[in-house]
DNA sequence: ATTAAAATTGATTATTATTATCAATTAGAA
DNA sequence: TTCTAATTGATAATAATAATCAATTTTAAT
C-alpha cells in the first residue's frame, strides 16, 4: 500500500494553482465533492454515480452535472485520474503524488483492485517504445486475473467502496 | 509485425467449432462480416461503425445490429479482440493465432497504433501478480506516446484505416 | 462594501454507443 | 419437405456523458 499522510494539502494547493492559472473559481460544490473525493476514497476507484449518491446525503442541492463536471476538473488538474475496467463506466481516483503511475490487478469475478508499481517494467516500456521510436507520455497496465479469494470457483463477494 | 500465412482458414475453423458447439448457425452475413474482417483488417483495429460503412458498399442488405451482434460472437469465440483506446467506442482485431497476446503504443496526437509484444514483461507482471496471491487470466498494456512523424508539435496525418 | 464581468450551478435536453425487441426470414436436423 | 430454433433488419430502449441556458455566485476592480 501506498501511503502520504499529506495527501490532501498537497491535492488541494495544487487544485487551487490550477484554478488560478486558468482563472476559474473557487466554490461551496467544489470544495464539498473535493473533500468527500479526498477523504474516502484515495487508494478507491469511484464512478460518478456512486459519488454523486454518497454527496447527495449531506448536500442534496448539488446536481449530477457538477459531479461531473468537477471530476473532470480534477482530472485536468492532476489530481484525479481517469480508469476504465471495461464496464462501461469512467471510474476516478485521487492521485496521491506528482507521478503517481501506478497499475491494477483486477478480479474478474468480484472485481477486486490490487495496485502495483514496478520501475523495472516500466523502463522496459519505455524502451521498446524507444525502439520503435515513440516517446512516452504515459501507460496503462492492467491485469485481469482471479484473486486469492475466488480460486475455486468465482464466488468471492467483494465490493471496494463498502464502507 | 508479426505475421501468420494461415491465419483466415485457422481461424475459421475455430469459428465453425464455435458455432457448433453451441449449436449456433452458419449465414451468409457471418461470412460476409468474416471475410471482411480476415481479409482487410489483420494487424487493425477496426470500429463497428467503419466496419458497417465498408461492407454497405458490397452488401447493403447488412444491418447495423448483425455487425454488432456477429463481432461480438467473433469475440466469444476467440477470433476477435476487443480493445477500448479511451475514445468511448469500441475497437476489433482479428486474433491471429490462440495466445495471441500483444500490447499496443498508440500515438496521441494522430492515434497511429504500433503493436508489440515482449515475453520479460509478461513474465514479470505475472510474478507481480503471483506475489499478490493471484493468477492471471490476461492483461492489457497500452503505452500512450508522440510518435516519430509528431516530434515537434504534434501534427502528423495519420489512419491506420485509409486504404 | 458595491458593482460589473465572467464563471458556475442545477435542471434539463441532446448525443452517442450499445443493447433489446420483435415480426419475418432462414438454416439445419429429422 | 417440414418443423423448430436461430438469425436478421429495422427500430426502439438504455445508459453514460456532454451541451444548453437562465439564474446564481465568485472575484477583481472600484
Amino acid at each position: 500500500m501506498i501511503t502520504n499522510i499529506n495527501i490532501k494539502p498537497e491535492r488541494k494547493k495544487k487544485l487551487n494553482e490550477f484554478l488560478s492559472q486558468k482563472k476559474l473559481k473557487s466554490t461551496k460544490q467544489r470544495d464539498v465533492i473535493f473533500n468527500e473525493f479526498f477523504d474516502n476514497y484515495v487508494g478507491k476507484h469511484i464512478t460518478i454515480e456512486d459519488l454523486y449518491e454518497k454527496i447527495k446525503k449531506n448536500n442534496p442541492r448539488i446536481g449530477y452535472a457538477t459531479i461531473y463536471r468537477t471530476l473532470k476538473l480534477f482530472k485536468e488538474s492532476g489530481i484525479a485520474s481517469e480508469r476504465n475496467f471495461g464496464d462501461g463506466r469512467a471510474r476516478y481516483e485521487p492521485v496521491r503524488y506528482d507521478g503517481d503511475t501506478h497499475h491494477h490487478i483486477i478480479c474478474k469475478d468480484c472485481s477486486r483492485i490490487v495496485e502495483f508499481s514496478n520501475n523495472h517494467i516500466e523502463s522496459c516500456l519505455k524502451q521498446v517504445a524507444k525502439l520503435n521510436g515513440f516517446s512516452v507520455e504515459n501507460y496503462k497496465i492492467e491485469v485481469y486475473a482471479s484473486c486469492p479469494l475466488s480460486k475455486n470457483g468465482g464466488n468471492c463477494e467483494y465490493n471496494e467502496n463498502a464502507s
